[in-house]
DNA sequence: GTTAGCATGTAAGGAGTTACATGATTTT
DNA sequence: AAAATCATGTAACTCCTTACATGCTAAC
């Protein structure tokens, strides 16, 4: 059990680590404040926040405060369609933790690397690093990849699909930069003030005993 | 029927009208020759392949010619665990040029544009124009959204969330150059050398009728 | 003669979408 | 009082992956 591990499940967790706030705007959230230009659906949204409450890592709080305008002592106070405001429980932001120090390949794929990256704000600074460094290097393989069999292949090609290969490969030596800028700049503020969560820490490692990696 | 409409029919389509090959091949090439970094597993091309079979749109050339080696003349002509070369069939390619002349939403969406363009040789340059400066629009349509919601929220989001939107955005906005170079280009060479395939020419327009757009 | 790469497939399942269905609240 | 937007949900489906299962062929 526990490989509940979506995007989804990590991006929701996140940000209701932020704030409690109810199902729609948590939609609104995931489509900007990611930076990844993905929209959920409804039909994938509540059934995970279904499911994390099944899990016991988030709670409903029903707003029987809104009940508002017409509430006179008769009223059983329900029925009206709840507003639902989800919150993070004590095990929900435990698990939250656990999923944010996974330093391992998982966190730097393609899928869930924007993810891990967009909340890299509650991540220990040794983690965030061997991310970066474990994308950039991820970046590099496959620049390699398809730069050998552009070797082998390169001619015979026609220049649309030429364009299309060069165009990809310039969108990921971009990235490659853009780590190495900010992987520059993890490593000096890491040293300046940051002597934050050193590994000596033992809740930091809780969890890497059942990884796979 | 006939909405079968996966990236990975147009790719298969698309790359057995270049050569006719067997399913290992194509895997490899839809790995590189796209500029998608996309890999397609076998448990997916397997049966994608069998579907455009079962539609009538490729046939199986089941290998019998490397029978080879020691073929006598007793030996049944079958067994041998067949390597099978598969190859467009006439309603083939003219689904291919179909879905290729498909000049809609559908075309420049993220999942499809890639592969469209790939294939922008097979394809008419009105239509590779009208598509171009689709995919255009929509990405700035996107900045626009993104651009906007972040004057409402622009503070309040911490380092790395804005990091992570900023880099997305001038992803985007690379793109967005690109394909302002791309359109240039076509613009260009098509008034000189081109009046291929002018709007005069019906086969081009034989799907538009039932388009949803 | 055994490893590595070529070659073909299937079953189960994960992750998400679309289309639908409903109702409350705010704005015009 | 109509329209827009807020708000919550479900059922059916799509597309693709993982893990498994099999066997041929070339190189070492």
């Amino acid at each position: 059990m526990s490989k509940r591990g979506s995007v989804l499940e990590l991006a929701v967790l996140g940000l209701l680590h932020q704030a409690p706030m109810h199902g729609y705007e948590l939609r609104k959230r995931l489509a900007t404040s990611l930076g990844a230009f993905r929209a959920f659906s409804y039909g994938s949204l509540y059934p995970c926040l279904k499911s994390l409450v099944a899990q016991g890592l988030i709670v409903e709080d029903t707003d029987s405060s809104v009940d508002g305008s017409l509430g006179s002592a008769a009223r059983p106070l329900t029925a009206k369609r709840a507003k639902i405001v989800y919150r993070l429980t004590a095990d929900g932001k435990e698990h939250l933790q656990n999923l944010l120090s996974e330093a391992g390949p998982a966190a730097w794929e393609d899928e869930n690397f924007g993810v891990h990256f967009a909340f890299f704000g509650q991540t220990d600074a040794d983690v965030r690093l061997r991310i970066l460094e474990g994308r950039r290097s991820r970046l590099e393989e496959r620049l390699e990849n398809v730069r050998s069999s552009a070797r082998r292949a390169s001619d015979r090609l026609d220049t649309y699909t030429l364009e299309l290969q060069q165009h990809g490969l310039e969108s990921v030596e971009r990235e490659v930069r853009w780590l190495n800028e900010l992987i520059q700049t993890e490593r000096t503020t890491a040293s300046t003030n940051q002597t934050a969560s050193r590994r000596d820490d033992p809740s930091a490692d809780t969890q890497h005993a059942k990884n796979k990696e």
